[in-house]
RNA sequence: GUGGCCAUCGUUCAACGGCAGGACAGCGGUUUGUGGUACCGCUAACGAGGGUUCAACUCCCUCUGGCCACC
């Protein structure tokens, strides 16, 4: 169980591997976001065909739909999915942060829930009921799940909070941090399970914009961990990239990446939360990130857009090429050209773009699962050159 | 045939004697640990003719077309 790094090629890729209960992941990886447990209109059968082979699923979304005592009868959310690879939960803190700012940003409203040293009170968006998240329950909950990578929860500040603003998000998820290592342990003791088929388990680094506040937050975490004496682990497996990660003005947060890349001890897993482009998953790598994971290539595609190589390889020269078209456009409503030829999956090269085309002007969720499969094969081989490049 | 009602973007529904507005459709764009079947732009109309008026889509008359009632 753990990250193994076997190289670091001449572009800062690191080639490594991830063991997990449900087989490894070869890094650098793309995740697509499974969020609520499914991929939206795509199979199992149709992420295995688009080279999907891990993703990450939500801790808060699946705990208000459909709970956990559904999910722990069929001993967790690989038997609830049907799905036999690894997966990764997310903690639900960015879900949370994310639902408070937006309320009160978008309409005014009263925001939907506060946060406090114990955790987080919110109202459920389903159903207005109160509920409660904290850094322990965090952690039992994603034990239920039975994922193969537990994520701690964090406090997920906007980037261009103010210094003492960021200061105190990183203090307070430091303190969630050391409490969700010592729940970590105590459900492992507690569910008696073996120290090789234990989750892994990454914190999040915050700091928004600033590169030092980035590095205290990564030495406050580590410290965290050390402080809890046992036998199983006394590190994190690894560490993520917290908040969003570009600027006010969209500005992707290459030098903060890079910097934050460089804290992360070499053999522990580094995890660049919710990136993102190609271009930018392909930059990211070459500062040394294992992990990605994003809802770009589904979430896009489900509104027409679908990204194309140009032509034969994405990575030439050091750069990346590619283009992106927007199938919904009337430019298509005549084309009898494939999807995707060459592609290798054969819905891409016997659909044509008219037909696309048609699908999206229709409303029909059959177009969405074709853009989906498109970009997540782009993705994938994506990172299939990322890893080759070398 | 007689009487009444109606005629506005492609469709559907507003408003007003002084710049004709919305919804849907169409076109273009946005989306970075998924409140996204979302969001943001843009395009686009007063049935025809005459009259009253400084000014008419609006008031009056005729025509054309539609709907309803009665014969």
């Amino acid at each position: 169980m753990g990250y193994e790094l076997k190289k670091i090629d001449k572009h800062g890729v690191r080639h490594g591997t991830i063991k997990t209960v449900h087989g490894s992941i070869e890094t650098p990886t793309f995740l697509p976001d499974a969020t609520r447990g499914f991929i939206k209109t795509l199979s199992n059968e149709d992420l295995a065909q688009s080279g999907v082979s891990a993703m990450v699923v939500n801790t808060y979304h699946l705990f208000l739909r459909p709970g956990t005592d559904i999910i722990k009868k069929v001993k967790g959310i690989h038997g609830f999915m049907g799905w036999d690879r690894p997966l990764v939960s997310d903690s639900g803190g960015f879900q949370i942060f994310s639902l408070i700012r937006n309320t009160t940003r978008k309409n005014g409203k009263k925001p939907l829930g506060e946060i406090h040293e114990e955790g987080v009170y919110f109202k459920s968006p389903i159903d207005g009921s109160e509920q409660f998240l904290s850094p322990e329950k965090s952690i039992k909950i994603q034990f239920d799940l039975g994922t193969d990578i537990i994520i701690a929860l964090d406090d997920c500040p906007p980037n261009h909070s103010s210094q003492p603003e960021l200061k105190k998000s990183i203090e307070r998820t430091i303190r969630w941090g050391e409490r969700c290592f010592s729940e970590y342990h105590r459900q492992i003791k507690k569910r008696k399970i073996q120290k090789n088929k234990r989750p892994l388990i990454l914190s999040v680094i915050h700091g928004g914009e600033h590169k030092d506040l980035r590095k205290a937050c990564f030495l406050g975490l580590y410290e965290a961990a050390k402080k809890n004496k046992n036998n199983i682990t006394s590190d994190w497996d690894g560490y993520g990239f917290g908040a969003r990660p570009v600027d006010a003005k969209g500005r992707f947060l290459k030098e903060v990446l890079k910097s934050t890349a460089d804290l992360i001890p070499k053999n522990k897993i580094r995890f660049a939360l919710g990136i993102g482009s190609p271009r930018d998953i392909f930059l990211c790598a070459r500062m040394g990130w294992d992990v990605f994971d994003c809802v770009i290539p589904t979430r896009e595609g489900r509104h027409g857009k679908l990204y194309l190589k140009k032509g034969g390889r994405l990575i030439k020269g050091g750069q990346i090429y590619y283009n992106t078209i927007n199938i919904g456009s009337s430019k298509f409503a005549k084309s009898l050209k494939p999807v995707n030829a060459g592609s290798g999956l054969e819905i891409l090269e016997y659909s044509s773009q008219s037909y696309l085309n048609h699908l999206f002007k229709s409303g029909e969720a059959l177009g969405a699962k074709i853009a989906s499969m498109n970009n997540l094969k782009f993705y994938s081989v994506l990172m299939d050159e990322i890893r080759g490049a070398g």
